[in-house]
RNA sequence: GGGCUCGUAGCUCAGUUGGUUAGAGCGCCACGUUGACAUCGUGGAGGUCACAGGUUCGAAUCCUGUCGGGCCCACCA
């Protein structure tokens, strides 16, 4: 089945069609591997991207990696599986309809009414979802598509609505009144990562109630003080002491106020006045000052950040009139003491941009200090701490276990509803005063279900679960089927941002449901910035499309791009250069396999990759060397998640040992098929998870079976540093002589071991009168005119590995003083070694291993230093 | 205020628990290239590994401090 690869690789034309092959083989479906029956699980979720987006480079960046775990396993012979899905994200969602609704009809969505806004969502949704899921494809994941997610389609929303009402009966969920962040603009709650800071300046005023009160205050929200209930001091101000504890009645511009004065040690005497004023409902810090105090709690503003009623004139007014109307209104009293230009942090409203109200509301909430029985006693918050610090779920890198656990050591309750219209609607329904929690509404007219929706991250994050089927999956506390198969998953692949917005709530939500962890390890990868270093937005127009990538230098160059040069966790620049410089390599291997397969005989294709051929000469005996020491370093590279390490080694072997100088011998040295099959197999294999599509292409081209699932290779135990280093040495003089021999003036290649074993070595360089070698690939001429430095310079060179130099006539002395050269340097370095091994305190101290390894150096160098000393009196 | 991270060639970045002479890609310069490959080959220039101390037989690597980027959290009344 022998298929000529064509001159020039072109990925646009073989992309597609590859991956409909591997799609139809059905092979992306663990059920569909031909595995053991205790072959390992090894299971990945899709971080579920949003339905608003499409594809930008932090997706391209995740499938990369993830596509690369996975394939790795399946060639590795797990049951592996990478499941699929796509978020709803509520709030993100309903804005972009938003927005497009009132651009095109003009209309919001009040005006269309929930059901009819619903709808609109869901034609968006449809049409996004699969040029979503297109693009995904098109990145060449090979993810199992039988088993497609979406965070609100009917199973999800079963385990939902069962999430949901398990953990009310057991008073995880509580409904409470609690200062939230309030978007007057969204008409919603938003969770405290959901708020953005923005640097502003402000004003700070300082004034008094009226004139009667004592202490002067500091805000810079005038228009809240109408909602006062206290006056907060430092309980080590001095200035104040006196007045602790003393209620006062107080008229504030018109409304009446009372005061009562309070410690509180997170008052600072040094700003402002050093006197705050205590306004409950408008702000978190005041509202717990309150509850600490037994103080009223009164509302000033309302869910759409104007002033309530009962507030006289300022009533209805937005709060930033009433405060400039307060402001007048002291002024004129003569109450204004202050007023002065302070940069604050304002906090707005991560979607739009909306300063946030800070308000007392009625919402749901998770606790996260309850209590667990089935957890051993413990709260969801102590579980997912205790798996962090015992290394149960592990953080690569290491160092996000520790913002990990900052973060939830921190952890204050979770609000989970959300005033928007998509999304899951909270299955709660009341009755008058009844109320009841399940999965459907109860029989009878009268119910009617609370309006609201839940956090979009309340569905994400039971996202490792109920894509396996929980709750059906789950039969009285037993998981079965894929639930039992797949679960607990090993690798949660994400950016480092989702570490407080996801990858904490998955753990919880996975313990409440199960008892058990919902991933082994957390890989974060970094941002992928602009050629600049900034971040990649909309708004700045400084992103790159992936797809533009893909179309213009293929998927394959584009995932090596995102993947060589990076390290786990660090932010990495792109740059459209280094798409085209993988695009080279790609080529290059295309290159490298057509060589290989033009010039070798369709019999030897059947080389099977698991065992290595005999090696006929000394070239073989390092390249197989290396080919073993590289499957080794490998393996061991992608086990430990070093992908950009692993792929510059790959590299390496692939350009410059195989290209540069195996493939050049194998045009002197022949009956080599077998080796070059082999070494292809191999390679190809090693090389898939990074990328897939060439590597199939070529593959395909001299096999039956797909790559997808061939037989990762194993390698023999490393060859020892000396043999290595041997054989690097002969290499060099194998391609030296072989260059030689191409000019004709030298004799034929069988005698390569000869001249390595420094018997007939002199002979053969005598004979090379008048030689100038490297004119040719492989080699390059070195032109040296003088003695002095820059012979020297050349001989370096030489002995450094590249070529052996000869020029004009050959000159014995030249060639001598290279060799001497060469000797002194051995001779320094053996110096440096036996002194390094004299000195008591490195042999005490340094570690053995070390010490070892610093005797077999010095072995290393006598024996080279004899090889040369032969080769210098035989001259 | 607390924490994290980065500073290595002109640029972008590697550097595998401290170990011979610190690497790659791109860019630059020179030379070469008619059958695997110009999407190429060979060579070259270019580094006080931010700075200052310390630990060690030995530091780009570990510790402390300084300077300079980036990020996160809290507070900002």
């Amino acid at each position: 089945m022998k298929q000529e690869l064509d001159k020039a690789y072109n990925p646009s034309l073989s992309e597609d069609k590859i991956y409909q092959i591997w799609e139809q083989s059905g092979y992306f479906n663990p059920d569909n591997l031909d595995l053991p029956k205790n072959a390992k699980s090894y299971t990945i979720v899709l971080p579920p991207p949003n339905i608003t987006d499409k594809l930008h480079m932090g997706h391209a960046a995740t499938v990369a990696i993830e596509d690369l775990l996975i394939r790795y396993h399946r060639l590795r012979g797990d049951r592996t599986l990478w499941l699929p899905g796509t978020d709803h994200a509520a709030i993100a969602t309903q804005n972009v309809v938003e927005k497009k609704l009132l651009r095109g009809q003009g209309k919001s969505r009040q005006d269309l009414g929930r059901a009819k806004f619903l709808e609109e969502v869901w034609v968006f949704l449809k049409e996004t979802q699969s040029t979503i899921l297109m693009q995904v494809r098109k990145l060449g994941a090979s993810l199992d598509w039988s088993r497609l997610s979406f965070t609100l389609d009917e199973e999800r929303q079963l385990a939902v609505r069962t999430m949901f009402s398990e953990m009310y009966k057991e008073g995880v969920i509580y409904r409470g009144e609690r200062i939230v962040n309030w978007c007057p603009r969204c008409h919603s709650t938003l969770a405290d990562d959901e708020v953005e800071y923005k640097e502003q300046s402000a004003k700070l005023y300082a004034f008094k109630y009226d004139k009667n009160f004592p202490i002067t205050i500091s805000t810079t929200r005038p228009e809240t003080k109408l909602g006062d209930v206290a006056v907060a001091i430092n309980p080590k101000n001095e200035r104040y002491q006196k007045y602790l504890g003393q209620e006062f009645t107080v008229d504030f511009c018109g409304q009446a106020l009372k005061i009562k004065i309070i410690a509180d040690r997170n008052v600072d005497s040094n700003f402002g006045t050093g006197a705050l004023g205590v306004t409950p409902a408008h702000s978190l810090v005041d509202w717990q000052m309150a509850q600490a105090n037994n103080l009223p709690v009164i509302k000033v503003i309302n869910e759409d950040g104007k002033i309530k009623n009962g507030f006289g004139k300022y009533s209805g007014q937005t709060a930033l009139v009433a405060r400039l109307e307060i402001v007048k209104e002291l002024e004129a009293k003569g109450l204004l003491e202050k007023e002065e230009e302070i940069t604050n942090n304002l906090s707005v409203c991560y979607r739009c941009g909306t300063p946030i109200e800070p308000l007392p509301s009625r919402q749901w909430f998770i606790s996260v200090d309850q209590k667990l029985k089935k957890l051993g006693n413990k709260s969801l918050k102590e579980k997912a701490i205790a798996v962090a610090e015992s290394g149960e779920i592990e953080f690569i890198p290491e160092r996000f276990n520790k913002r990990y656990l900052d973060w939830m050591n921190n952890l204050h309750d979770w609000c989970i509803s959300r005033q928007i219209w998509f999304g899951h609607q909270i299955p709660v329904w009341y009755k008058g005063e009844e109320t009841f929690v399940g999965l459907e509404a109860p029989q009878g007219d009268a119910w009617v279900q609370d309006p609201d929706t839940l956090d979009t991250w309340f569905s994400s994050g039971m996202w490792t679960f109920s894509t396996l089927g929980w709750p059906l999956n789950f039969k009285d506390g037993k998981k079965i089927n894929d639930l039992a198969k797949f679960h607990p998953t090993q690798v949660l692949e994400t950016g480092y941002e989702l570490i407080t917005l996801w990858i904490s709530r998955m753990i919880m939500m996975s313990f409440f449901a199960l008892g058990e962890i919902p991933f082994e390890k957390v890989y974060l990868h970094g941002m992928i910035l602009d050629k600049q270093g900034k971040k990649m937005s909309k708004s700045k127009g400084n992103g790159v499309d992936p797809l533009d990538m893909i179309d213009k230098f293929g998927t394959d160059a584009t995932r090596l791009s995102l993947l060589m040069g990076t390290t786990p966790g660090n932010d990495s620049r792109f740059s459209e250069d280094k798409v085209e410089a993988k695009r080279n390599f790609i080529n290059k291997l295309w290159n490298i396999s057509r060589f290989i397969l033009t010039t070798t005989d369709e019999k030897y294709f059947a080389t099977p990759n698991n065992k290595e051929p005999k090696a006929k000469t000394l070239a073989d005996k390092w390249i197989l060397g290396e080919m073993n020491n590289l499957i080794l370093r490998t393996t061991e590279n992608l086990n430990n998640f070093d992908f950009s390490l692993a792929a510059d080694d790959l590299s390496d072997f692939t350009w410059d040992k195989l290209a540069d100088w195996y493939l050049e011998i194998a045009k002197i040295e022949k009956n080599k098929e077998e080796i070059l099959i082999y070494l292809l197999k191999n390679l190809l294999i090693l090389w898939h998870p990074f990328i897939p599509f060439v590597t199939e292409n070529i593959w395909q081209s001299f096999n039956d079976q797909l790559l997808l699932i061939a037989q990762w290779p194993s390698a023999k135990k490393k060859l020892i540093a000396e043999e290595a280093k041997d054989l690097k040495l002969i290499q060099e003089i194998i391609v030296a002589v072989r260059n030689a021999r191409q000019e004709n003036k030298i004799e034929p290649a069988q005698k390569l071991e000869a001249v390595i074993y420094g018997q007939e070595a002199t002979k053969l360089l005598n004979d090379q009168k008048e030689m100038i070698l490297g004119l040719r690939t492989g080699l390059a001429t070195l032109a040296v005119k003088e003695k002095g430095e820059k012979i020297d310079k050349a001989i370096m060179v030489a002995v450094g590995g590249v070529e052996i130099y000869l020029q004009g006539t050959i000159d014995e002395a030249k060639e001598k003083a290279r060799l001497l050269k060469e000797q002194v340097n051995l001779e320094k370095l053996i110096n440096l070694q036996t002194q390094k091994l004299n000195n008591s305190e490195f042999v005490e101290k340094a570690p053995p291993a070390i010490v070892a390894a610093e005797k077999e150096k010095l072995v290393n160098y006598q024996t080279e230093l004899s090889k040369i000393i032969k080769i210098i009196k035989s001259l």
